[in-house]
DNA sequence: GAGTTATTTTAGAATTATTCTCAGTTGATA
DNA sequence: TATCAACTGAGAATAATTCTAAAATAACTC
């Protein structure tokens, strides 16, 4: 818990509970995940704050945003490298652990200054398949 | 022009006009940026219409829907498998052509029936680059 | 512990991309 | 040339996200 001081963002009850929230989260939530599950212990709890503080986190690191899924953002506490499998029945994204080590050639990135890469597979996952066969 | 017939949708003057501004058209394009461009010719042009148009493109395959911009929708009218080198600041897509034969491990698959995959590249493009130099 | 203050919370309004509605129009087919 | 399902377009509706500003408070200082 007291991890959280390293953000050097202020610690309130409000973020304090949507970082346990987050903590150890492998569901990839949207914002409205957050706020639904974090207004159970505060029904005070309004948006702004949930994304105040993902806004907060994301500069520092804490948190990335995802732009897998059209209609939200969705947000990861995970921000070490790693890539999706992205079910399109459920839109459930899981995590990928597997360094590709992609490279481009030269003659393909033209003066590009590449800082990294991210992947995404796509497909149906476990349930779906159990659930759309006969 | 007549290879547009193949599509199955009623040749109108307006997706004449849309389809003749994504044709070979590299900039990977909002839907404002398609209005925009066609309201020129087309001065009762809607987004409707825009929208219209690209939701029957993209049922037919003649135009690919990246969620790589936070912001909006971008779309592709190249639709052969490609990645993407996209620009944190300036959020310029560029195509990459390489076939990286990315293969998914069994147990980390996990009985996911994977379909496909697509690689985005982030960092600076040479203009940005220059831009931000002293 | 009390005082100070910059930061945060919150309800609600504003913004923005996208979708919907429906009346009028039109491309495609015969 | 007549028919009609499909399309267009102005505007309204929706939904995710951001903004506003007044009240509350965490963190720092004494
Ligand atoms: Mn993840
Ligand atoms: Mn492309
Ligand atoms: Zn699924
Ligand atoms: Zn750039």
């Amino acid at each position: 818990m007291q991890r959280y001081r390293q953000l050097q963002i202020k610690l309130t009850p409000q973020r304090l509970a949507i970082l346990s929230y987050l903590n150890g989260n492998k569901t990839h939530p949207s914002a409205e995940d957050i706020y639904k599950a974090v207004k159970k212990q505060f029904p005070t709890m309004s948006f702004a704050t949930v994304y105040n503080t993902l806004e907060a986190l994301k500069n520092r690191g804490g948190v990335m945003e995802l732009k897998i899924d059209d209609k939200r953002k969705r947000y990861d506490p995970d921000s070490t490298k790693h890539h999706h499998f992205i079910c399109t029945k459920c839109r459930s994204i899981v995590d990928i652990f597997k360094d590709y080590k992609l490279s481009l050639p030269d003659e393909l990135k033209k003066g590009f200054d590449v800082t990294g890469n991210s992947i995404e597979f796509y497909g149906t996952c476990r349930k779906c398949k159990k659930g759309s066969e006969q």
